[in-house]
DNA sequence: CTGATAATGATAATTATTATCAAAAAGGAA
DNA sequence: TTCCTTTTTGATAATAATTATCATTATCAG
């Protein structure tokens, strides 16, 4: 995400927080600013990591409460990789999918345009399932990790 | 899973141990054999607590060595969920996909018959990744949870 | 059957997550 | 702005999950 788009972002969260009767603190921000301006999915001890990096740091407590909170909203959502999982991510609206460099753990969010749509029904047909939810994520090695 | 197709699983991991230069023993069986008859991914605590009902109970740390050679030698595999992660499964052998009820875990495998690939060229030309693994997972509730 | 070696299990150490609570901060009202 | 109520914080204790250690036990080749 560009600069720009990291400020619509955070702003669109602020206003979510608002609406659901949150306050909006600094360590809320600041937990919101590292996920928001990460290349990569973070576990909560990574987003806790960064923050001493910061002039007032976080207590490991306020992440977690944040993240919480944040998922709760619908504001991010877990990505779960071979190697591991509770990687925070912004969440994606509409059907998108997850690319992932296994080297740098770069990620990439992608137009779903396979017809898993078609896929589906047939899956409820033949087991009985009500299907309500799917991933897709591929994994990897991107451009600069492969050079 | 039948009885029999348990057996077969654990005849061929068997195999596969004694070929790596590792020794069969009871309580690498006991895992082996936990983890073929279940119908759900379970967890190395669940499989540690399914242990205590038998005879001869596990150490909770046998456990997770014995998971983690399973998964050097690509028999088991780790299933990922909304709810929870470290889910084990047997590992598939070509592309299947995963089915899973939110409800009562129970977990079916698919046979992959999307047009994935035709999508992973187009990926791999749009972001200079080279893709090497996907998952598909399809959540929802099952026949049973239904009704 | 024996012996070299791998594997176990009890437990300690480490790491991750959740709960507790006094102190600090947010934000509405005056 | 300042005050006040309520939420939120952060330090830390408690819990849970995973990994490391090591004396004892079990496997399996010979």
């Amino acid at each position: 995400m560009t600069p720009s788009e990291v400020e619509q972002v955070l702003n669109s969260w602020q206003d979510s927080l608002h609406q659901h009767g949150y306050r909006m603190t600094r360590p809320r921000r600041q937990v919101m600013e590292i996920i928001a301006a990460s290349e990569t999915a973070l576990t909560p001890q990574e987003i806790y990591q960064k923050s001493l990096q910061l002039e007032r740091s976080l207590g490991i407590a306020s992440v977690y409460r944040t993240l919480e909170m944040l998922e709760e909203l619908g504001l991010i959502q877990q990505i779960h990789q071979p190697g591991g999982c509770h990687g925070i991510w912004p969440a994606l609206e509409g059907h998108k999918h997850h690319l992932i460099c296994r080297d740098c753990g770069q990620m990439q969010v992608i137009e779903g345009n396979v017809d898993i749509d078609g896929y589906i029904t047939a899956i409820e047909k033949q087991t009985g399932y009500r299907v309500d939810d799917h991933w897709l994520q591929f994994f990897g090695r991107c451009d600069v990790c492969l050079n």
